[in-house]
DNA sequence: ATGAAAGCGCTAACAG
DNA sequence: CTGTTAGCGCTTTCAT
C-alpha cells in the first residue's frame, strides 16, 4: 500500500489538507517553515508519492496527451516515427505523457471516440484520412484536438507548405533540365497528397508543357514495380515525383534493382524529407518537411487550447515552411 | 460538461449507484430488466461515458501499461519501432492502453521511478541497458515490471535464444565455407550482445579456430567506416557478424559505397530479422529474434502478473526461440 | 431489486 | 498560518 498525504498527516499531527498544501506546491497558502520542512522530511522519509490519478479526478486534468491515428502504428513508418519521438520529446519537457490510441479493427467511430472522451487525456493529436468518420465527430466536440499534416475540416491543423515545396522540386528539376514529369499519387483521402498534386500540375501548366509530356499516376501504397513498367514504356527520360519518401525509395530501389539508371532514365523525388542511410551512396532529392517541428507546433497549439478559457478563437490552419533538399536521384 | 451517472439517475429518479452498476456490467448484483432498459436507453440519448479517471481512482486500476526505454524513442530504431507497434496491438486487444514515458536527459532514476509510481500504470514494459540505475530500483519495487530483449537482474523478463541464434549463424558461415571472423560488438552494457559474443567465442574455439582468425571488435553506435578500414586490414575474406541488425546495414552501406565486394571480401550477418526494403536487390543474413511476439509474450506476463494475488512466484526469464535467415551478404 | 452511506486520495473554499 | 468541510465520479458494502 502506498504512502498517502493522509499517512504523513497523521504522523506528523497535522490535517492532511496541509500535507498537500505543502507537498502540491501550493502558492496560495503561505505555511509556516518549520512545518513545512517537517512536512517535506517526512514525505522524503516515507517515500510519499502523490497519487496522479485522484490529483486528476479533482483537478479535472490528467496531464496526458492522446495521439490517434488510423494509419496503425506501422514499424516501418517513418512519418510516425518523426511525429512520436517529436511528441515525446515535447511532452516531457512540459511534463506530460503520452498515450497511444489504436484504431483497432472492428470498432466504429463512436466506439474509438468514446474511449478518447473518457477523461484520461487533456487533448488529442490527429493523424488520419480525410475520410475517417471520427474526424467528424471530433469537430463537433469539445475535445481538444490538433491535427498534424494533413487539414482537417473543423479542426486546428499544423501543415506544412505542400505547394510551395513542389513548386521548389519543380524548379529544381526544371533548372537540371526535365521536361517530362509524373507524379505518383496515393489512393487515399490524403489533403497532403492532393496538394502536392494540384502545384504539381499548376507548374505543368505554367511552364506550359503539352498534355503528353506530363500525368498523374495513382498507385498502390506498395505497388512501384508496376509502376515502374508502365512509367518507362515510352523510353524517354521521365522525373517522377513522388507523393512521399516512402514512394520514392520503394521506386528507386525497383530501379536499382532492374538496372534503370537513375537519374538518367527515370529521375526521382521524394516528399518528407528522409535521409540518412536509405540506400548505399545515393540521396534522394526531396523535400524536408520538418515533422518534428510540425509536431511540437501543434502539442503547442493543443496545450494553449487546453488551457484557454472555454471558447477560443482557435486558428484554422498553420502552415510551416518547408525546405528542398537536394541530392543524386533528379 | 459531460454527463454523469449521477445525471442520469436523476433523470429517471433512480439511485446513482443503479446506474452505475447496470452501466459497470456489474454482475453481482440484479437489476430488474425494465430499470436496466430505461438506464441503458437513457445513457445512448445521453451520450453518457463513464469516466475512466474517477473509476481508475476507486478501482486502484487504471488499465493503462507504460513503456520505458533509456533509448529515446529513436526514428530510425526498428526494435523500437517493433515493440510499440506490437505492445500497441497487444494493449488493444486486451483493452489496455499504451502510456510512453520518457527517460528525460538530467533527471535522476528516483524522480523517474516517482513518475512511474504516481498511480496512472497498472504496470511497466522495460527496456534498458543493465546499468541503468532505474533497473535497480524496479527490482526492489512493487510496481509490476517485464523487460523484453535483454535480461535484467531481479526482474521477469523475456528474451530470445541469443545464444542458439549465434550458433545458428556460424553453423551456417561455416557451412559456406568461411574460417575468419570477426564479431562487432557495441560499448553498451547489453546482456543480449554479450550472449550473441559469448556464444560467438564459444563457437570458434568449438571449431577449433587459431586465435588469429576470429576476433571481436569493439563499435560505438555508428562507426562503421572506421572500423571497416579495420576490418580490410588484411585483405584477407572475413566474415563479419554484427551485434545487431542496424550495425550490419550500416557496414553493408559502407561496403557498397566503397566498392567493397560483399559477401567475397567481406560477408555481413546482422541480428534482429529487419529484412524488407533496406538495400536494393541485397538480402542481410540474420537472425529473425520475432521482436513482436517478444513484446507480446512479455506483455501477456504483464498483464498476469497484475492479475496474480500478491506473492506471485514469478518466473525470472522466458527465452523464445528465433529463426536463421539466409540471404545473400555471407 | 434498489437505496443509503462510505470512501478511493486529492484539491479547493471557507473558517478561524 | 492551519483545520474543517466538501466534493471530483465512481464502485462497494450494507441495509431494506
Amino acid at each position: 500500500m502506498p504512502i498517502t498525504a493522509k499517512d504523513i498527516a497523521r504522523e506528523l499531527n497535522l490535517s492532511q489538507p496541509t500535507v498537500s498544501r505543502v507537498l502540491s506546491g501550493d502558492k496560495q497558502h503561505r505555511v509556516s517553515e518549520s512545518t513545512r520542512q517537517r512536512i517535506l522530511d517526512a514525505a522524503k522519509r516515507l517515500r510519499y508519492q502523490p497519487n496522479a490519478v485522484a490529483r486528476s479526478l479533482r483537478r479535472g486534468r490528467t496531464g496526458i496527451i492522446g495521439l490517434y491515428t488510423n494509419h496503425n502504428y506501422d514499424v516501418r513508418n517513418d512519418f510516425l516515427g518523426a511525429i512520436i519521438g517529436s511528441l515525446q520529446h515535447g511532452c516531457a519537457s512540459q511534463n506530460l505523457d503520452l498515450l497511444l490510441h489504436s484504431a483497432l479493427y472492428g470498432r466504429s467511430a463512436e466506439d474509438v471516440y468514446a474511449k478518447l472522451r473518457d477523461g484520461r487525456i487533456d487533448g488529442l493529436i490527429l493523424h488520419a484520412d480525410t475520410d475517417d468518420a471520427l474526424v467528424e465527430i471530433l469537430g463537433k466536440s469539445t475535445l481538444p484536438v490538433v491535427a498534424v499534416a494533413d487539414r482537417m475540416p473543423d479542426l486546428p491543423t499544423v501543415t506544412c507548405e505542400d505547394a510551395d515545396g513542389m513548386h521548389q522540386l519543380i524548379a529544381h528539376l526544371w533548372e537540371r533540365g526535365h521536361r517530362r514529369y509524373a507524379y505518383l499519387s496515393p489512393q487515399k483521402f490524403l489533403v497532403s497528397a492532393d496538394r502536392r498534386e494540384a502545384a504539381f500540375l499548376a507548374e505543368m501548366q505554367k511552364r506550359g508543357l503539352a498534355k503528353s509530356d506530363y500525368r498523374v499516376l495513382p498507385i498502390d501504397y506498395e505497388a512501384t514495380d508496376a509502376a515502374l513498367d508502365d512509367l518507362r514504356r515510352e523510353g524517354r527520360p521521365l522525373a517522377v515525383c513522388c507523393w512521399n519518401d516512402r514512394t520514392a525509395y520503394n521506386l528507386l530501389h525497383a530501379c536499382l534493382e532492374r538496372g534503370v539508371r537513375v537519374p538518367d532514365e527515370i529521375a526521382i523525388t521524394g516528399f518528407d524529407g528522409f535521409r540518412g542511410h536509405k540506400v548505399p551512396a545515393r540521396q534522394l532529392v526531396t523535400v524536408d518537411c520538418h515533422w518534428g517541428e510540425v509536431a511540437e507546433k501543434a502539442l503547442d497549439i493543443l496545450t494553449s487550447l487546453i488551457n484557454s478559457p472555454a471558447g477560443a478563437p482557435a486558428m484554422q490552419e498553420v502552415c510551416l515552411p518547408v525546405t528542398l533538399l537536394a541530392g543524386d536521384t533528379a
